[in-house]
DNA sequence: AGAATTTAATAGTACGCACTACAGAATCGA
DNA sequence: TCGATTCTGTAGTGCGTACTATTAAATTCT
């Protein structure tokens, strides 16, 4: 089905043409799984975002809404979600990459013009069994960026920087906790400049761990 | 209709008596609420919960699936959610508080037997405009909670113990950050000695603070 | 005992949901 | 030009939802 779509696009068309963008639909309706999660987003609410388009050409063009939303989360991964993995890698030090790390979530959480907070926490979030699937996925999302987290006090560890007694998973989840905390603050109206604020306090927590070393 | 109900208990019964206790019913509609969410949680579910009570039996005992919510809400601040509170009251120090209100918090997001995280937080956090009461109704209560911390920590300053520079309201926003991502933390299945360990690095971001006083 | 009152049980109702059947319209290749 | 192919628009389908109408059963008061 996807792949059909790819050539699609690579051949000469065939048939009646879209009446609409395929890729500005998409970003559309990331923005209303964003903002409502899977289940408060409505097929009707999703179709009107996605510039009216008839439920038939809705599921021609993206097969169901768990489809929909799982190249929704794929779109904010590749987007919005890309520059906190990015700091993560890029940074110096192990201390510079998750402070760049959570000043790059603060600041995609709070962009103006987009549902505020984390995809990956309000995407999908109640235990309701039909939803089991969707919840998983975004559930494997975070945690894949926790292990990323991990990954990079590791490189500290090997590197020097930080002390081999260092409990990397306690740490990887305690930036997680802040990472989630911000992105649920974020959502319930916090200013921005607040949430800077505890970034600032959350670094901390390194003070009687490099102290020591 | 709640008075009414409350009355009814200290008459002597009039009519048929109910075959279910209202108490234990609403416990376990609780937990339902609790664990799926408002949303998620349907009336079949809910009604199963509650030893199996028919429609019109549950209607006439609770009003309406909202009524229900807002009465489990009440009875889980009473009883889960008191600790938190009482800790924040009756630390000696505004540390000694903020700690004890965290531990409070870990400990009622990771009893055995009961849904894992914060009714506050997942009781209803999508934004769907069906819903949009209730959800204003349980941010209200996160709200509000923000506000004990922060004046818990006034006291500290009139009590000499915090410097008079704090920005209370940023300092209450970042240990509400800890308490959120906690509760996500939580429900994603991290053990609770992880979630300590969180505990502590956010305590950290007092020694910055304390050691300049 | 009998009227009054309250709950229980059965069987629904109206509505919103994700999803689809079908016929017509717009483009292609030959 | 004509058939093949793909999309569009209208009008639905079946299902699960919160909620209710109606009748019968169990208790209290007089």
């Amino acid at each position: 089905m996807l792949c059909s779509d790819i050539y699609k696009n690579q051949m000469t068309q065939r048939g009646r043409p879209r009446t609409f963008d395929r890729q500005t639909a998409l970003r559309q309706a990331m923005q209303v799984f964003w903002a409502l999660g899977y289940e408060g987003a409505t097929l009707n609410e999703l179709q009107a975002a996605m510039g009216g388009i008839a439920p038939p050409s809705f599921y021609a063009a993206f097969g169901s809404k768990e489809e929909l939303f799982r190249e929704a989360v794929e779109l904010y991964s590749r987007t919005l979600g890309a520059p906190m993995m990015k700091a993560l890698e890029e940074g110096l030090t192990a201390l510079d990459s998750i402070r760049a790390l959570l000043d790059a979530a603060v600041e995609s959480f709070c962009k103006p013009g987009l549902p505020r907070g984390c995809f990956l926490v309000f995407g999908a979030f109640n235990n309701v069994p039909s939803n089991k699937n969707v919840e998983d996925y975004v559930r494997g999302l975070r945690v894949r960026r926790q292990k990323a987290i991990q990954k990079r006090l590791q490189r500290g560890v090997e590197e020097g920087e930080l002390p081999k007694t260092l409990d990397l998973a306690a740490m990887a989840a305690f930036y997680t906790t802040v990472i989630d905390g911000l992105a649920i603050q974020a959502r319930d109206g916090v200013p921005q400049k607040a949430l800077r604020f505890s970034i600032n306090c959350a670094m901390a927590a390194w003070d009687p761990v490099v102290s020591a070393n």
